[in-house]
DNA sequence: AAATTCTCCTGAAGGC
DNA sequence: TGCCTTCAGGAGAATT
């Protein structure tokens, strides 16, 4: 499932090939996504050239000089470059031809969403609340304990909230509070400042680990190139209930917390 | 305002 | 072997 270093992943497979391209073409076999895909995405693009590859929160922004082509991979989507396109599968949605080089977003569960966005795509609702950039400086300690000071979920539902911090999914998540040793279910509110501190970093680092092995594939995901990630078999707790923790050999224990399986250590993490 | 529940969808896994 | 049920899960929408 595409959290954000899946989808940075994917950014930077597809920027070295797909920057300065010209859509020549696009072939939507499957509207119906999230939102259905815009009836006329392929006059509307034909023709223009893809300046830069945005990533924001897990949105890729594919820019154009007359609107932005929003991509998200929801929950089992990818995409990946083709010299010559293969015969589409029964999940091969949509194609975008370039002069050169051609993109196919596979999606089974159809989860995911693609937009055309002429307006100014800060200010379109899906992208205008989201909360920082979790590898960036806007995402402080301080930031994240006093915003928790409002908050009563449990913690883990609290940093996937995207108006808290944006790109962090049910892995990360259960990774990072492992990593900082702060039990998932754990008010928000009740968070110290010094326990803010070790989530920030632990957040920041299980991320940048995960860009750098490429992500995690667990089912679905390939980069852009068709590779695998590899963070997988760097997962500490996340698919390993009932399995000893790497720390203490306690056995990892499952909950459910805002309808998402949360495995954490009863031991390590209070 | 914040929290909770519902919803979209398919493939895999489990039960009988 | 096969059919049915259950579950997973990103995140916006609807509801409390």
């Amino acid at each position: 499932m595409p959290e954000l270093p899946e989808v940075e992943t994917t950014r930077r497979a597809l920027a070295p090939a797909l920057t300065h391209a010209r859509f020549k073409d696009v072939t939507v076999r499957h509207t119906r996504l999230r939102w259905p895909i815009p009836q006329r995405l392929a006059q509307e693009l034909k023709g223009l050239t893809l300046e830069s590859i945005e990533r924001r929160a897990k949105y890729l922004l594919l820019h154009t000089q007359a609107g932005t082509l929003l991509i998200h991979l929801g929950m089992s989507g990818h995409l990946r470059l083709y010299q010559e396109l293969p015969p589409p599968g029964k999940h091969d949605h949509v194609d975008f031809i370039f002069d050169r080089i051609c993109l196919r977003y596979t999606d089974p569960r159809r989860f995911g969403a693609i937009l055309w966005i002429v307006d100014d795509v800060s200010q379109h609702p899906l992208l205008q609340r989201l909360g920082p950039e979790p590898l960036t400086k806007a995402f402080t300690a301080k930031y994240l304990w006093q915003t928790a000071q409002r908050h009563h979920v449990a913690l883990k539902t609290f940093i996937m909230n995207n108006h808290i911090v944006v790109g962090v999914g049910n892995i990360y998540a259960s990774e990072a509070l492992f990593l900082a040793g702060i039990h998932p279910n754990r008010p928000a509110n009740r968070l110290t400042e010094a326990e803010a501190q070790r989530l920030v970093d632990s957040i920041k680092q299980v991320l940048r680990k995960a860009i750098q092995a490429g992500g995690t594939t667990l089912k679905d995901f390939y980069s852009g190139t068709g590779t695998p990630g590899y963070f997988r078999h760097e997962l500490l707790v996340y698919g390993r209930e009932g399995e000893p923790c790497v720390q203490c050999q306690t056995a990892l224990q499952k909950m459910v917390l805002g309808q998402r399986g949360t495995v954490y250590c009863p031991t390590c993490q209070r």
